[in-house]
DNA sequence: GGACGGTCTGGGACCGTTCCCAGCCGTACC
DNA sequence: GGTACGGCTGGGAACGGTCCCAGACCGTCC
């Protein structure tokens, strides 16, 4: 497993084992066309032999490329890490990064101060392209990097419109699974706690709430919706509003898992029974959903391909800074539990 | 805000600009000494007005340090993410590392091929250095980085001693915090659920409460133990375990707050009321405690503050490989809340 | 048989730093 | 006044890659 001492560090020394030019050598790391299969093939086992592997620096400083991304987190608070969607995005950007041995930069930014330090230090060049992981609604930085050319994209459809790629789930089709379930557990008067309206998830889980309603022929007017926004504690305040109209309902789809958790400790404490009395959809599927009691019924998004695909098309991106804007809606799925 | 396009890309630029030579901005950029104050006011300026920062490419080339530490996840299990503990570990490390210009790379080791193709690209000089984020018990990486030499802090005390540096928290002494408070508040009989007791915060928490207890004078026989995994689940079990003995207690110390919130659920589904019944103090501070009903009173860890000494001992170490081992255990505080 | 074209190869300039070394200048001392 | 020495400076060789360019070699065609 240990490296001898001596190996070779250099392609120079790899090239002198190998029996070829540098040249040759460097050519066969970089799979550029125009070497004779046994020059290749002599190359390659001398690699293989002494475990080499080329100096990233060298490399860089003359490639003007760092081979590596930043996954930026703008974000105030602790959230995004906390959130399930965090580690999922991490696994699925490492494994796409991973074997093609570019790294992954962790860089925060909290507040504004750190955000113009950050700012500053993409636009010298210190990574090749952006990962931005956001929940955040109306973070200005997505907008700079791209009116700085810096190759970035996006892990969820920006606020308005932006040349640049995005993932996303399908938040209106989400909905309506959830609204789907609701009804097929004959449940018929389907309250809702929705997210912030001036975020597109908030909007789009309003919205796949109301049309899916609507194609049911059941009641979906303004007195069964309250509003949270998304974070743990709205969700009580929402579903006290709700309850405090004294307009009656027995199904419950809530805009994010946190929200319906919150939803659910309110029912109790008015002594309503979940799902007896209210059935309960939440969106996201948080680790809480499953540890939660009842477990909670939920939308998942597929995180991790989603980070995937987001990945390759940011390093499709920095290949060819020219590449089109290609963003992805993904389908969601209903994840059946206790609470339905 | 933006740099003009012909913005010295080099030290040979700034040169020009500041009227001196190379050398002479090198030895300004790396605080060397033998500058005339002269020169060095001459070049800070010429920085100062171009916006100009090195080539790190370049800089690694010859220094061969790249500049980065690496930041490793080892944990089966998106845990460690969920782990509030992981945040603020992130933003403590951040902080110390931002200012001097060292990148943060994150690296995920989930499985044995993961960790086999992570130690191959540590040892090839990647990073300069590892951060180490586990609360993994029989982790075998930590010990493989020490024999090869690789410069690496850990987060917590490891299970065996090992020449290597961690940050941790007392943990007995967070215990005592807990059993005090608990006997305060007039509890006499307390029970605990400990974590498992192959890791050191398993046992030292549990080494706490007996402590404590000696000391107030009050009963700590192994009927008042029950013992789980510190995750969620567990501490349901463990809490059924210690009802069914039919033992009498009216406090109980919990090893973390995930097993804590759990065992609140239990004792409630027993009509136990808390903090009424039974007192409960958990240990993390996690955000699950701060949101649970009754908020649960826990044991803090200054986690943040730990990160900073622990990168600050890991670039140390780094910027001289034989400086001394420095662990260093941090008190930890106790947060009360409605549960106790 | 020579001109030509294609494939493959090797040499060397260059990327932007650091750092060694040689040389400059001014001062102090004999 | 010459020498020694100190602080300060600048030139240039590395560092380990990429990539341009020139040329070697071989087969084909007139």
């Amino acid at each position: 497993m240990t490296r001898p001492p001596d190996a070779p560090r250099t392609i120079k020394e790899i090239a002198a084992v190998a029996g070829v030019s540098k040249s040759t050598v460097s050519r066969v790391l970089n799979d550029t066309p125009g070497v004779s299969p046994k020059a290749r093939q002599l190359v390659r086992t001398a690699i293989e032999q002494t475990g080499y592997q080329p100096n990233r620096a060298a490399r860089s400083l003359v490639t003007r490329a760092t081979g590596s991304i930043g996954l930026v987190v703008s974000e105030a608070q602790a959230r995004v890490f906390s959130d399930p969607f965090f580690a999922s995005m991490v696994r699925g950007a490492t494994e796409v990064v991973r074997p093609r041995g570019v790294h992954l930069v962790l860089m925060l930014a909290e507040d504004k101060r750190a955000r113009d330090q950050l700012l500053d230090y993409l636009r010298h060049g210190h990574v090749d392209g952006v990962l931005f992981i956001s929940t955040h609604a109306a973070d200005p930085l997505p907008r700079i990097l791209v009116a700085e050319r810096l190759p970035a994209v996006l892990s969820a459809r920006p606020v308005s419109p932006l040349a640049i790629s995005y993932v996303d789930v399908d938040s209106v089709a989400g909905a309506g699974l959830a609204v789907d379930h609701l009804v097929e557990r004959g449940r018929r008067r389907i309250a809702t706690i929705a997210g912030p309206q001036d975020m597109p998830a908030g909007q789009d889980r309003l919205r796949g709430w109301t049309e899916a309603l609507a194609l049911h022929g059941l009641p979906h007017g303004p007195e069964l919706v309250a509003y949270g926004d998304f974070d743990r504690g709205s969700g009580a305040r929402a579903m006290e509003e709700l309850l405090g109209r004294g307009i009656e309902f027995d199904g419950l789809f809530v805009a994010s898992d946190l929200m319906a958790l919150d939803a659910v400790a309110v029912l109790r404490e008015h002594g309503l029974q979940v799902p007896q009395d209210v059935a309960v959809v939440g969106f996201d599927d948080s680790d809480a959903a499953t540890q939660a009691r009842p477990a909670l019924t939920t939308v998942r998004q597929p995180v991790e391909e989603m980070a995937k695909a987001l990945t390759l098309t940011l390093l499709d991106r920095i290949g060819d800074p020219d590449a089109p804007i290609t963003s992805r809606v993904f389908p969601p799925k209903l994840i059946r539990r206790a609470s339905t």
